[in-house]
DNA sequence: CAACAACTATCAGCGACAAA
DNA sequence: TTTGTCGCTGATAGTTGTTG
């Protein structure tokens, strides 16, 4: 599946949610409410090169999960009460809950799933930062850089006029511009790195557990992450990550990278942080990404 | 000139894939 | 295999254009 133009087409995510629905549907009989959404994304990722496979590697992940998310269901409504509905969050919720399918029980308490299907290894994005939560736990307001990258990058196209986007594709498709765009973009790459290193480290403990506490989402305890990929099922509560008290956070810059550094708990690296443009370097909005070490 | 449409920019979710 | 780098998608908020 080398097909880099489409390689995580959001429809196999939905998919992939909405087949954990329709199998908490069944289990419980409970009324599946999106076989019509089902039925357009399955249509929508076979029209996709390498339509088939990609519905199987869907396929094949869910079924690896099946006994998983039965065995904590089971355990929940031991708690809760059965389950009555079944709610496809998907991304309406940003920010708010990373849960993509809810079960909601009788007690009318929730049991969340957020749900990460993967082809090979790995675990996924973890969080990806915009500017708004970098500013909001970091205090890092980057704009001003930002509006310089697209200054010189207007000045050396020549053409301070055209909306972003226009110039954005233009840059794509020519070699030898993207190659300046690049370059012009990984300063501030690096740039920003620094300051959102020195930012974190200067924050209260207090402020770090809660940012830390927002990226893996660990505030909810009906939450479960759910991560399937070639290898294996990875599954935690997210609450069960939660910060308390703790003797040091630190970020270290013990790695090659100069777009990247690690955050230690209590000496042990913990998260990975990557600095990065969001949609390609030098034509995109600047954002920070964490994952799991 | 308000109301609606169309277009633009930003954000954050998704996770692929290359390098080490 | 593990670690590091980074792009695509779609929702939404914001902006500009159009029309009755």
């Amino acid at each position: 599946m080398k097909n880099r133009k489409v390689k995580s087409n959001r429809a196999q995510a939905d998919y992939f949610e909405l087949l954990v629905c329709q199998y908490i549907c069944h289990l419980y009989n409970v009324t599946f409410s999106y076989s019509k959404d089902l039925a357009k994304l399955s249509n929508k990722i076979l029209i996709l090169p390498d339509g088939k496979a990609r519905l199987k590697l869907q396929n094949n992940n869910f079924i690896k999960i099946q006994p998983k998310i039965k065995e904590i269901l089971d355990y929940e409504i031991g708690q809760k009460g059965k389950v009555v509905r079944v709610i496809w969050v998907g991304r309406n919720l940003l920010i708010e809950t990373t849960s993509d399918v809810d079960a909601e029980h009788i007690n009318k308490q929730r049991t969340r799933f957020s749900i990460k299907s993967i082809a090979n290894t790995g675990t996924g994005t973890l969080k990806n930062l915009g500017a708004r939560q970098i500013k909001n736990f970091l205090g890092v307001d980057f704009s001003k850089q930002y509006e310089e990258m697209w200054l010189k990058l207007r000045n050396y196209l020549n053409d301070l006029g055209a909306p972003q986007e226009k110039l954005k594709k233009k840059v794509q498709r020519n070699q030898k511009l993207l190659k300046w765009a690049t370059e012009n973009g990984r300063k501030y790459q690096i740039e920003l790195n620094e300051l959102c290193f020195n930012a974190f480290n200067s924050l209260s403990t207090k402020k770090k557990i809660d940012f830390l506490n927002f990226i893996t989402d660990c505030n909810d305890d009906n939450l479960y992450v759910i991560i399937v990929n070639s290898v294996d099922v990875i599954i935690y509560k997210p609450i069960e990550k939660k910060l308390k008290i703790i003797k040091s956070i630190e970020a270290k810059k013990d790695k090659l990278t100069d777009v990247g550094y690690a955050i230690y708990i209590d000496g042990k690296p913990t998260y990975r942080v990557q600095t990065n443009n969001t949609n390609g370097i030098g034509i995109s909005a600047y954002c920070q990404r964490i994952f799991w070490i």
